[in-house]
DNA sequence: ACATATTTTTAGACAAGCCTAAAAATATGT
DNA sequence: ACATATTTTTAGGCTTGTCTAAAAATATGT
């Protein structure tokens, strides 16, 4: 299993909602940031191996044995990435370059002794699930913010982007998982949002709301 | 810097003590079990980079450049085999191949952090010295236990052969770091030792007592 | 010192993973 | 339904790091 064969598998599973439905080619590219060409060339390889369901211009997901892999790799992620933020001090926007470096390093024990250390956390520092040693992973209820109605309250548990801006534009607003948010406003005319965070409101754009998950409450 | 440049470099460290002696391209050949062809193009690449002195023919050196890259791996190496041991309940044979993943890891804030959150450990679990963040390790006194005469006692500080089978060995006959070891005999047919550890007599062979490093006392 | 052995370099090839440009298949609008 | 647009694949090429085989340089033994 190669560094690229391995990230390949990681963004079929992303984008096909766990590796189940089939995503073309050029989701697959965009995500990866690389040509629709290079692609095609990858997921010849990986059906070669029955990592992936191949046919020629009907898309590509994963099968049992890309699955395994890909749960393998996600949940390495998500424990480093735990290990990070808890032993380290990193913040939940620096994890995520790093995570993506350490997630590749192969050796079981590593894997199921950190998972140890960490006392077997079952989510990262995003609120998102970490699979178990068997690639098993608990779904915790979750609502996307933007979907909810006026006067809602919930908590924060989790986002839909993990990126560096993101993050830190929740942080500048004191969000962060945990968080209780209760929505006051809504426009219609644009989406957005007016909701309250310890008795400070805040304006949030459709953008914003369509990245937070929370829990009702 | 890939994968392979650095450990390109660090076989240079390592044959040619610091980096700073001129090693034959055979030599790094074999360290790295490759062929003397596929070195001589990397070192070309190198040279190019000014992180090795090159003069055909002539054997490769590093430059200063080259130390501070090799040396900056060789941090992360140790700290890691460190972390495993003593956080991840590694064993000092298992932690290598590990460590050699791990170390080409790039994230100054991961490799400052781990250091912190290890306590700036100054030996790794071979008795190997970690350089710090500058590059600077303590250089402790250490003798080749084959070489140490009769009746001579000593602690175990080190060992220079970190290969799996040979920590293997020495665990088994209860010799880790810091074990007290006695010489009540020496051979001179064969150069073979017997050496009291815990009041038990152990007879070693050359090979044996040439990869360990004592403290006398 | 000179013939032979060893070491090192060069030359040419190959696999992996990427690219561009063109061709083929599929999707879309009216 | 058919012309056009979009997506996907193919064909051919590039770079990195490796290899083998042959050539060149250096080292060695008597």
């Amino acid at each position: 299993m190669t560094l690229s064969e391995e990230n390949y598998l990681k963004a079929i599973y992303h984008l096909g909602k766990h590796g189940t439905t089939a995503v073309s080619t050029n989701a697959i590219a965009e995500q990866m940031e690389t040509k629709a060409s290079s692609v095609t060339d990858m997921v010849k390889k990986l059906a070669e191996k029955d990592l992936v369901n191949y046919v020629k211009y009907q898309g590509v997901s994963l099968t049992k044995d890309g699955k395994i892999v890909a749960t393998s790799i996600i949940r390495k992620h998500r424990l480093w990435e735990v290990f990070l933020v808890q032993k380290l001090n990193f913040t939940w926007d620096e994890v995520h370059d790093v995570a993506e470096q350490l997630e590749h390093i192969k050796s079981d024990k590593l894997v199921n002794q950190l998972d140890a250390f960490l006392e077997f956390p079952t989510h990262d520092p995003h609120g998102d699930p970490i699979p178990d040693k068997n690639g098993n992973m608990v779904t915790r209820e979750k609502t996307i913010l933007s979907k909810v109605s006026i006067n809602s309250v919930g908590v924060c548990v989790g986002v839909n982007d993990s990126s560096s801006d993101f993050l830190k534009y929740l942080s500048k607003h004191n969000i962060a998982l945990g968080t209780s948010i209760e929505v006051v406003g809504k426009e219609k005319f644009d989406d957005s949002m007016t909701i309250k965070i310890e008795d400070k409101t805040l304006q949030i754009s459709k953008l914003i709301s369509n990245n937070i998950y929370i829990k009702l409450v």
